[in-house]
DNA sequence: GGATTGACGTCTG
DNA sequence: GCAGACGCCAATC
C-alpha cells in the first residue's frame, strides 16, 4: 500500500518519464488519480526541496513551461529540455503533441 | 481557524 | 475559435 503521500507519486511518476519525453500535470494528476491537475503542481513546487525530479519534463496542457518561473533559473527548465533534444520555443514545446508521454504508455519507450 | 493562493483543467458563453 | 469563470485539494499566511 501507498504510505507515501500523494507528492511521493508524483515524484516517482516524473522520474519514469523517459528522456526527451514530456508529460501534462493532468495526465499525472488522472493516472495517480489525484482528482486535479494542481496537486501535482503543488508537488513538484515541493520536489525541489530535497528531491531530484526532472520536473521539467512536466508541463501544462498546451505544452507551456508554466512552471519555469519556480525554477532556480527560468531559462534552465527550457534550458534542460533542449538538452534532452526537445524543441522549445517561446516557452512553449514545438512537437508537444508528439512529445507527450502518457503515463499509462510507461512501456512504449524505446524508439 | 478562516481566507487566499497555487507549476491546471474543463465547461460554458 | 477565443475568453472568462468555476472547480480541485492542499498548503501557507
Amino acid at each position: 500500500m501507498n504510505t507515501e503521500s500523494y507528492y511521493q507519486k508524483v515524484f516517482d511518476l516524473t522520474r519514469l518519464i523517459p528522456k526527451g519525453r514530456i508529460t501534462t500535470y493532468g495526465a499525472m494528476a488522472s493516472y495517480l488519480a489525484l482528482g486535479s491537475a494542481r496537486m501535482v503542481g503543488w508537488a513538484l513546487n515541493k520536489s525541489f526541496v530535497g528531491h531530484s525530479v526532472p520536473a521539467h519534463r512536466v508541463v501544462n496542457r498546451k505544452g507551456e513551461l508554466s512552471g519555469r518561473n519556480h525554477f532556480p533559473n527560468p531559462e534552465l527548465m527550457q534550458q534542460l529540455l533542449e538538452s534532452e533534444g526537445i524543441e522549445v520555443e517561446d516557452n512553449r514545446v514545438i512537437n508537444f503533441k508528439d512529445l507527450f508521454w502518457d503515463p499509462g504508455e510507461e512501456l512504449d519507450i524505446d524508439l
